[in-house]
DNA sequence: CGGGCGGCCTGGAGGC
DNA sequence: TGCCTCCAGGCCGCCC
């Protein structure tokens, strides 16, 4: 489900309704996700805490709470998080809940479990071994063409999966890898080894322009994306190429393929993109 | 060392 | 209707 800009999209919508809520009861039905849920740990560093502010880091929301502690949540392929009423029914693979001093609760749903809840004794990320290694985020100025230009240096392989290499850059997943070629007019076949400086510019240039206008418009709902407050976004709208087989490139018209890249399925134009 | 692939899970779509 | 296969927005570990 989420890249970055559904995860801002997602911290953005949840940080006003959030801040100043207190966490008052953690509820795990399922523990059973990437990680385990560790119960004990999570309710120590959560309960009884005010919620701060929120952040993000790549794809993971990060809630930083009173007293120094941080809750972490990566959605994984299929992960949800919405507030709700306390009331409210439960739902299928309603894995985690947090019952707030306002008379509501934090969802996190997850079918396919491949998402990750846990929370941090302090609010440095440093402090976990899941951000070790990150790459730049796009959407700030440590992230340019000479960025990309210099970790693509003595390697090989396929633009496309390198950036999607969260060493790389951080946040560009299968949606926006295809969208931002597409938009920098460059085959996701191509050799790292074999892309100009200027083109490495471009790339860069589309990629935050292609992730900033997804979050403009509150992300991609392919199936069942919404934000903390139940809304769905409209960028699938925009999508150029991605899951768009057989249709018409909105530039040339030429027929969209489809090819598969370390396992994933990448869009594109045969035309446009060389 | 880096790139590719299978595996982790469930559910929905499509074919027969 | 049912049953089967394939595929899905992420990430990790293993293999070459």
């Amino acid at each position: 489900m989420p890249e970055l800009p559904e995860v801002e999209v997602l911290r953005r919508s949840l940080e006003p309704v959030l801040v100043g809520d207190r966490i008052e009861r953690v509820e795990v039905r399922e523990t059973r996700l990437r990680e385990p849920v560790r119960r004990a740990q999570l309710a120590r560093r959560v309960v009884g805490t005010s919620i701060l502010r929120l952040d993000r880091r790549s794809k993971y929301l990060l809630i930083e709470l009173s007293g120094g502690s941080s809750l972490v949540i990566h959605l994984g392929m299929s992960g949800r998080l919405t507030v709700v009423d306390a009331a409210a029914p439960l739902e299928p693979h309603e894995h985690v809940a947090f019952f707030l001093a306002s008379g509501r609760r934090l969802r996190f749903r997850d079918p396919r479990r491949f998402g990750l809840v846990f929370a941090l004794a302090t609010h440095r990320r440093e402090d976990s071994h899941h951000f070790e290694g990150l790459g730049p985020e796009p959407l700030t100025e440590l992230f340019s063409g000479a960025t990309l230009e210099a970790a693509a240096v003595g390697r090989r392989g396929p633009v496309k999966s390198f950036l999607m290499n969260n060493a790389v850059v951080v946040g560009v997943g299968n949606i926006y890898a295809s969208e931002s070629l597409f938009q920098a007019g460059i085959h996701p076949s191509r050799s790292v080894a074999r892309i100009s400086r200027q083109r490495w510019q471009a790339l860069a240039v589309a990629a935050k322009e292609v992730l900033g206008r997804a979050i403009d418009q509150g992300g991609t709902t392919l199936n069942d994306f919404t934000d903390g407050t139940g809304h769905e976004g409209y960028f699938q709208v925009s999508l150029a190429v991605y899951d768009r087989e057989g249709h018409p490139c909105p530039r040339c018209g030429s027929s969209v393929r489809r090819q598969v890249h370390a396992g994933r399925s990448t869009y594109f134009c045969p035309r446009c993109q060389r």
